[in-house]
DNA sequence: TAATTTTGGTATAGTATTGGAATAGATGAG
DNA sequence: CTCATCTATTCCAATACTATACCAAAATTA
């Protein structure tokens, strides 16, 4: 654990306001003890933190936050949670299947498909897995044509990486769940070279719907 | 694998974001490890990452990622074309009268109101009608709850008050298009009031269909 | 008020980790 | 074979982190 990374942490648990009911933060000894590091390596962090207007400290007395600028406040895709994901995808995906269908080149199916076997040939690593779905929407997107909804996807795939998105992956993700996902993929991209712009649509529709199920169960669980 | 290959590995994960700091990458012996090469050859490829600008690497410190992040780049939506926003908000918009529908809440659907009645009243002038107009799909995103979709919308609305749009809506509005638009929006508002999802839906794509045609009739001029 | 406690500020020495560099051996393509 | 590349190992230097001690400012308490 270093300077950065208790950075980012305080930084995370100011915005949660999981922290602190009042502005005080705890003294650097108590946080260096909390966070299980030296009190020089909190401070290295409190002084980027102070560099950055999160916080302000004073001698003696101790660490205060102050009102973030709005203008590094993390763009609302990283706290974006995975429901809200798919509703996303809900609303984009199916029209990206028609539009891929009026645009699409042969060479963006060809890509698809090939990444179909790739899925297929790695159903027991969920980790290859999800990299190579992720790849999936993003040529389909790619496809289209059209740079905003490619820009779009692009974004808020940004974010499949990071911890949280992680830790659902593998409560989401089963050999059953990934053999449903390759065959869905598979016929998905077989309505689109037949040119089937609605049904492409309709298939991606029980797809999405079927990641949102496997969502939810995992959730209650 | 070679370091050509390592290279472009650490280069997609550096865009997928896999790497969980969006500053520091594993030091070396570990990335060696992982990818299950020996340590020169990670070096070889990182050499080859700072020689492109993709990172920079400090001796006692680490490799850290400068220019890539997908984030900072700057947004092609400044360079999307009015059609492809069209596109875009067809894939969006129907979608987001459904969320609406489940999610919203009365002063959201009365602030949409309110919005048509403003609209009315401003159908003679077409930039203050404009700005209402932008606001009404701004409203419904909101009415939505999905922080992600709100953000998509405010992203791809927020170009619209550049110069070329100016010169495109100039082209597009008119008392005609205006009424019909007015009379869209109160039944799209109407039908999500009802809580009839898929009429809202439908009524949605019905008014982006209008918008289309005129779009594509003032660019044929 | 005055003493005590708590807090940040600073300095230092030691330890761990990291990149930098050199070497020798193994492997494979031409 | 020869050359290039990768492996494996070693040592070095830069940096980061730990642990500790002491000081000054502020807050708390008697």
């Amino acid at each position: 654990m270093g300077a950065s990374e208790i950075a980012t942490l305080i930084k995370k648990e100011i915005r949660n306001g999981t922290f602190l009911f009042h502005e005080k933060l705890p003294a650097e000894r108590r946080l260096a003890d909390t966070y299980g590091v030296a009190r020089g390596t909190v401070r290295e962090a409190l002084s980027r933190l102070e560099a950055d207007k999160y916080v302000e400290v004073r001698a003696g007395s101790g660490s205060y936050i102050i009102h973030p600028d709005p203008r590094d406040s993390t763009s609302p895709i990283e706290e974006a949670n995975p429901l809200e994901l798919i509703d996303a995808r809900f609303a984009l995906e199916p029209h990206m299947c028609r539009l891929a269908v009026l645009n699409g080149r042969r060479q963006d199916f060809e890509r698809l498909e090939d990444l179909c076997c790739q899925m297929d040939a790695n159903s027991n690593d969920e980790v290859v897995f999800s990299g190579l779905d992720t790849e999936f929407h993003l040529v389909l997107a790619n496809s289209t044509g059209n740079r905003l909804l490619i820009w779009i996807i692009g974004q808020i795939t940004s974010v499949r990486g990071q911890d949280e998105w992680r830790r659902m992956r593998h409560l989401t993700l089963n050999e059953g769940i990934i053999a449903q996902y390759n065959i869905q993929h598979r016929n998905i991209v077989k309505a689109i070279r037949a040119r089937e712009a609605e049904r492409a649509a309709k298939l991606m529709k029980e797809h999405l719907e079927t990641a949102r199920l496997s969502l939810t169960r995992a959730a209650d669980t």
